[in-house]
RNA sequence: GUCCCCAUCGUCUAGAGGCCUAGGACACCGCCCUUUCACGGCGGCGACAGGGGUUCGAAUCCCCUUGGGGACGCCA
């Protein structure tokens, strides 16, 4: 049997987390088995259903580069179809007419809530003798469910569960208005896309027993089913937007990688052992749904970041300079230019290993970039301030002066040979080593916290840091007082 | 309320009867490295929900309790 799986997201809203692992999972079992991964969107739902949901879902899934084979199907498109299958069961017998209506129905449900008895529908019209159709009341169609013995699903996640068919009501089919609902769309088109393993959420496993009483009815095969854990919030409770259930573009936008997010997303209910950094291909060859979790899982922040940081130190320099050089040029509303964007590119080793997310990355980034004069932070501005005052030992001179000197007159400009220098010029005055690197890097970098310094100024070049040196020495004498 | 599912450190998990004085990762706390901050290294804190069985032996199997979740739409 080839392999098929689909992504089936209603479209109304953006792809959310959750969506986003049941899709991944697909994709990983699809590909995992050389089969296909089709998707398909559960558009019947004409009020809720918009167009802005079904490309926020598709930008979703291409930003997660999870690859659907061939092209979306609406499940609205193939309205006729769903409705030839329940003219089908009626004909034989398999489905009847119900006029029971909406306000019927609640009244019956108020009911059995208030005696504390199971709400489901008592098939009133099941037997009953359609001439006794009151006038003017369009009917419904619903399943006529086995109502003895009971419905196994062999779960790929969950195991064997089965459910006595007493429990189980005859479900609607066909609306009033004719339009088909969502489990007879569901399981039709299942069959006619020949999905073979439908992975999907846990909250879909009650739906399951339903659906494979329709397949059933309609002497089809049914798919192997894998109900596959709900995402919770921090607190245990079902993800909402109150937790951070939102859109994988939001998690684009904090500066999350797609790879950190599909190896975050695996690992929340699938492992390998101890392994916790799975690439993308590893995990193409090893997953598989026996291995996938039975309990739902909380959806975590700090060891997303702790995956991201990792994918970002393993990340090609110039993938991540183009994307900090982006969050960067719409910061300020104005591209970068091309010395800027090297300077971006040059620093990316130093940058690297000090952010977890992109939005940490541009942050560190952001002093290479900035308007001179720089305006220092606090710590810095206090860090500068001293620096360019006459110091009471050695010749004299104040940290920045001696500084400017000694960078000014270095025959060689690499960041080892810069090193050096500030090292005797240290031992020279007699100071510890950060009496002058921390200065230094307030000067160049406006803070007390940057890549190693001497690389910044080797990768700054010696005139940039001679005039940011130049620049600190000047804020340091007009606010000299001040502090 | 009814039905279904689940249950190992705060979180994600390893564990498929003896290898478990329960392993790893994140977070947290120390120490080391170090021009800052990180990265990295070393160490610490920290869990088998409770109770009954079965067994020579149970985190692992069974039952009950408790707790959590999901589903009960002419939504998907």
């Amino acid at each position: 049997m080839s392999v098929v799986t689909r992504f089936a997201p209603s479209p109304t809203g953006f792809l959310h987390i959750g969506g986003a692992r049941t899709a991944l999972f697909n994709w990983l079992f699809a590909r995992r088995h050389g089969g296909q991964f089709l998707l398909r969107i559960e558009d019947t739902d004409r009020a809720r259903s918009t167009e802005a949901a079904v490309q926020a879902i598709l930008e979703g899934l291409r930003w997660l580069e999870l690859a659907w084979d061939g092209e979306a199907v609406s499940q609205f498109a193939r309205r006729a179809c769903h409705a030839a299958v329940a003219a089908d069961l009626l004909a034989r017998g398999h489905a009847y007419h119900c006029y029971t209506s909406p306000e019927e129905l609640a009244a019956l449900r108020e009911a059995q809530r208030a005696a504390g008895q199971p709400m489901r529908y008592d098939g009133r019209w099941r037997d009953r003798d359609p001439a006794e159709a009151p006038e003017g009341v369009p009917p419904v169609i619903r399943l006529k469910a086995p109502k003895e013995g009971e419905t196994v699903i062999a779960d790929a996640v969950q195991g064997e569960i089965r459910v006595a068919n007493a429990q189980l009501d005859d479900m609607v089919l066909l609306r009033a208005d004719g339009t088909p609902t969502y489990m007879l769309s569901v399981v039709v088109d299942d069959h006619d896309m020949a999905i073979s393993h439908v992975i999907r959420g846990d909250d879909h496993l009650t739906n399951a027993f339903r659906q494979v009483q329709l397949y059933q009815a309609m002497g089809w095969t049914p798919p192997v089913f894998a109900h596959i854990p709900l995402i919770h919030g921090s607190d245990g409770a079902k993800l909402s937007k109150r937790h951070g259930a939102l859109g994988v573009e939001a998690y684009r936008d904090m500066g999350y990688l797609p790879e950190a997010m599909r190896n975050y997303l695996l690992r929340l209910g699938w492992g390998h052992g101890d392994e916790e950094i799975l690439s993308t291909e590893r995990a193409v060859g090893l997953f598989s749904l026996e291995g996938v979790g039975r309990a739902a899982a909380r959806f975590d922040l700090a060891k997303l970041d702790h995956v991201n940081a990792h994918y970002l130190r393993a990340a090609d320099d110039a993938r991540l300079a183009a994307l900090v050089a982006e969050r960067l040029g719409a910061a300020r509303e104005r591209p970068l230019g091309a010395g800027e964007m090297a300077l971006v590119a040059g620093a990316m080793p130093g940058l690297k290993p000090r952010a977890r997310t992109l939005v940490e990355l541009a942050d560190g980034a952001a002093f290479l970039v900035a308007p001179r004069p720089l305006v220092p932070t606090d710590q810095a501005a206090r860090l500068i301030r001293t620096a360019a005052a006459p110091a009471a030992d050695g010749d004299g001179s104040s940290v920045l002066a001696a500084l400017t000197e000694t960078l000014g007159g270095l025959p060689e400009w690499s960041d080892a040979a810069i090193e050096q220098a500030v090292r005797a010029l240290a031992a020279a005055r007699g100071a510890k080593l950060g009496a002058l690197a921390q200065p230094l890097r307030a000067a160049l970098t406006g803070s007390t916290v940057s890549p190693p310094i001497f690389e910044v100024a080797a990768l700054f070049g010696r005139e940039e840091t001679l005039g940011r040196l130049g620049e600190a020495a000047e804020f340091g004498r007009s606010e000299g007082g001040a502090g």
